[in-house]
DNA sequence: GCAATATCCTACCAAATCGATAGGGTAAAT
DNA sequence: ATTTACCCTATCGATTTGGTAGGATATTGC
């Protein structure tokens, strides 16, 4: 399940990606228009800075910014960065890979193997959309 | 991400399925094999039964075994009883739908849009996949 | 009929996560 | 100097998760 942090996070991302010219827009802008609770958005958007994603700008005028180009920015890594692992099961994940407990062999797993091809067809997905093509859907 | 009661399940679904006969297995066999907690297993299995998958067994030489063949049982009928909705937002679910609080036009929200083609690339796999296939592998 | 077996059922529990809120600190613009 | 708006930490209630406990119920073999 996507969890809420990661659904505001990708909306205040094309929100931001929608905008003609790249002028700091304020926290409760993006709140008010996506009806997102400004705090927890406040601290949502303090991550995607944190990460590389946005730039910031204090006091009068200030916001948030994005830092690239949308074509630039690929869906896997705002997932990863906001949701975490793409993967259903750790032991499947590229990224924050985890050996399974109860399983003595990966491969002969057959859970393994389904949720393999799953993440496979996600990956590929998320890696062929970038927030550009998020934000120009209609 | 899958809990671990979706991956026991299937898990012991798939035990059941490798089997020749369909001879009832007990629980205590299927979670020392599988490394399950026995508890937790039976709980599993219980919700497996009252949702037709399986049928049981009382007293001695009592258990668990598949009412019907593995290659009748989709992964869309496993993963949507023991995990829930297969979708990861509940407004692109068809099981298990719901609208979401915050948006107010689900085809203008690009969240949903990415989560559709999320949804049935996901779906897909698990319709061609049976419990036989699953079973199958080495 | 009685004891052993193994499913069935209810209740409970600790830990973790989630979504959100509170309250102030800091930097920048006017 | 004041206002603006990001920055940071801490806390909180609700829910979910994975697991445990203990006994009731049905079936088999003797």
């Amino acid at each position: 399940m996507l969890s809420k942090k990661t659904k505001y996070g990708i909306k205040a991302l094309v929100y931001l990606a929608k905008q003609e010219d790249r002028v700091p827009i304020q926290i409760s802008i993006i709140s008010k228009s996506e009806n997102i609770s400004q705090k927890f958005l406040e601290s949502i958007l303090l991550t995607l800075k944190k990460n590389g994603l946005l730039g910031s700008k204090k006091g009068k005028g200030g916001g948030y910014y994005l830092l690239k180009d949308p074509k630039d920015i690929p869906m896997t890594t705002v997932m990863r960065l906001l949701e975490g692992p793409i993967a259903m099961v750790p032991c499947v994940s590229l990224n924050f890979y985890e050996k399974c407990d109860d399983c003595p062999d990966e491969n002969s797993c057959s859970v393994h193997k389904l949720m393999i091809e799953v993440r496979d067809n996600t990956l590929d997905i998320f890696r062929n959309t970038s927030l550009a093509d998020l934000s120009q859907s209609k």
